[in-house]
DNA sequence: GCCGTTTTCGGCCCGACTGTTTTCAGTCG
């Protein structure tokens, strides 16, 4: 058994050890290698105690043998020899000093010295006297303003204003395509494109970041500030400003001029490790990159060369542009120089989706949908789509008996093809389906009997969260192996920033799924961006087909697929391993595969 | 400490900002 210990955790540990060694003045080299499995382990979205428990730890780049090793100290000791030892060579106040904005480990570590900050509990409390009584003023090095700055710093951490929580991608995103359609209003804006997490469409976002290409970054920073949903505006400066919205959203916009907005395109959409390796890469050709263009390190007195388009900066590396959505350091670079970039589902590849509730009465256990069987199917008429399957939670087991359950099952399907008929000109085809749930011991929630009525059941987990992985493995594939149960809907149950999702031996979930020709949903619902990007990889990578679903209680919801389609596409997946790109025919015949 | 279709040894991204500085150190993204 692993200890249970987040990502976020081991990101800070790795980072106090970094410190350490930074005072120490050891190799610094060393202390990147540290810093950069920092930072790896905390945008993983996978947590680091699963890759560890099944022995995937070298999927993450930057984490080698011996970290590897101290990882492996940390789940089964709770702690890391090495580290221990390290620890007892500073103030322990320096490591939550570590914790405070504007602080490093240089500053940490002189005033934890300084002040013989030796309990981590006291620290805080005892620097700011220290800043107050004006003694760090005085200090080499040290002025006013930086112990103004000092006591700032350690107010606001004490008010635990230091962690800035992420929101869904759909919430942000939603924020910024008002703000990018109200900055095309003003006639000096030759482009507008989102920047960073937003850009390469990570599930949780932390600022809205947008770039306007203009000549005249004046007015378009006057037209921004005035924008009618500010709150308060945080700075301005030359090349940019920001600003709090009205929903508490922050929004950071950058001004360029349009010859070198591709450059800065594309270093301010990173990611972080991206943007690293690409100039390593460039290294070894002689260039050397950054956000105003390329050098010629051979012609250091030359102009830089300059980018209009992100497309012309990658073409000059001789690489192909690389999607956003890729650009997180997981082989995408080598795939670019060898031409094996994949070619992503896009959301017009789309042609209809299966997990869809309305709000037919057939007293479920869960909640019914707003909108009925007819809007559904208009929208879906609207979205283009060929066909739509109605999943509706299953009758709750506890209020009916089964032979009650198999009439209303029986009465819904009825009413539902009398509907269609009744809708005049109606192209899109109708699968009936149900969402069942997966009870704690593997059965499905709905009566043998009662299948007769559906084409294909959905099939997730509300209840019982919190199972052994492997008794939870073995309560979804009983549940799987039914031979209607085509799709395992939102399959690792975390709500983002709400609940971690359960634990499940994905590799065997896979398998399973490939060799019954089942589907692994993508559930497009805000909250759950179920299954994450990462595992959508392994999937694919092991020959999976997936599906990408709204999940949708209400006909708006359906808009939302194009999140589902983001998290697909930073899972590598190309149209083919997306099962509802199918046409109605195909998509079909593999509903209603038996093996 | 990590990593490898030019290396299992010898490399390892780039610049802005800030404060305390007369030329730079520390922090941040």
């Amino acid at each position: 058994m692993a200890l249970k210990i987040a990502n976020a955790d081991i990101a800070r540990l790795f980072r106090q050890v970094a410190a350490i060694y930074t005072v120490q003045n050891v190799n610094r080299f060393r202390i990147i290698a540290f810093e950069k499995a920092a930072d790896a382990i905390e945008t993983s979205n996978l947590e680091i105690r699963d890759l560890w428990q099944d022995k995937r730890l070298s999927e993450i780049p930057g984490i080698g043998a011996t970290l590897s090793g101290h990882l492996n100290q940390l789940f089964t000791k709770g702690k890391v020899r090495e580290y221990e030892e390290l620890f007892k060579t500073v103030p322990a106040g320096m490591l939550i000093l570590l914790d405070v904005s504007g602080f490093g480990p240089k500053k940490a570590y002189r005033l934890a010295h300084e002040f013989n900050l030796t309990d981590a509990n006291k620290a805080v409390d005892k620097l700011l006297k220290a800043a107050k009584d004006d003694k760090i003023a005085s200090l080499e090095g040290f002025g006013a303003k930086s112990q103004a700055d000092i006591i700032e710093a350690l107010e606001r951490f004490k008010q635990g204003q230091n962690k800035k929580k992420r929101m869904p991608l759909p919430i942000a995103d939603s924020s910024a395509k008002l703000l990018v359609a109200y900055l095309q209003k003003l006639e000096e804006t030759e482009k507008v494109e989102p920047l960073g997490s937003l850009r390469r469409k990570v599930s949780t976002i932390g600022d809205v970041d947008i770039a306007v290409a203009t000549i005249d970054p004046k007015k378009v920073l006057d037209h921004f500030l005035k924008y009618p949903k500010k709150d308060k505006t945080i700075e301005i400066g030359p090349g940019g400003a920001s600003m709090i919205l009205d929903n508490g959203q922050q929004a950071d916009l950058r001004v360029q001029k349009p010859q070198s907005f591709g450059a800065m395109l594309q270093y301010f959409t990173g990611s972080k490790q991206h943007n690293i390796h690409l100039r390593e890469f460039a290294l070894k050709k002689g260039l050397s990159l950054s956000e105003y263009g390329i050098k010629l390190l051979k012609h250091k007195k030359q102009k830089i060369m300059e980018f209009s388009q992100e497309e012309d900066f990658y073409k000059y590396l001789g690489l192909p542009w690389i999607p956003p959505e890729l650009r997180e350091d997981l082989g995408e670079i080598e795939a670019a120089e060898n031409s094996k970039l994949p070619d992503l589902v896009k959301l017009a590849d789309i042609k209809g989706e299966v997990h869809i509730h309305t709000n037919y009465n057939l007293e479920p256990s869960h909640d019914l949908g707003q909108n009925s069987l007819g809007e559904m199917v208009d929208k879906a008429q609207r979205l283009g789509y060929e066909y739509l399957g109605i999943s509706d939670h299953n009758p709750s087991i506890s209020k009916h008996t089964e032979n009650e359950i198999v009439g209303i099952m029986k009465r819904r399907k009825a009413d539902y093809e009398q509907i269609m008929s009744k809708i005049k000109s109606v192209r899109v085809k109708l699968f009936i389906m149900m969402e069942v749930d997966i009870l704690p011991e593997g059965k499905l929630a709905l009566p043998e009997k009662a299948f007769e009525f559906v084409d294909a059941v959905v099939i997730s987990i509300h209840s019982s969260f919190q199972m052994p992985k492997e008794e939870m493995t073995k309560r979804v594939l009983s549940a799987y192996s039914h031979r209607k149960a085509k799709i395992l809907a939102h399959p690792s149950g975390r709500l983002i920033g709400k609940r971690e999702g359960y634990d499940l031996d994905w590799q065997r979930i896979f398998n399973f799924a490939k060799e019954k020709n089942k589907a692994i949903e993508i559930n497009a619902h805000p909250a759950r961006l179920d299954l994450v990007d990462v595992l959508v990889k392994r999937a694919v990578d092991n020959g999976n087909k997936l599906i990408i679903d709204t999940d949708s209680h209400d006909r708006e919801s359906m808009d939302l697929m194009e999140y589902g389609i983001s998290v697909a596409r930073r899972g590598w997946a190309e149209k083919k391993d997306i099962l509802n790109t199918l046409p109605y025919n195909k998509f079909k015949e593999w509903l209603f595969d038996r093996r």
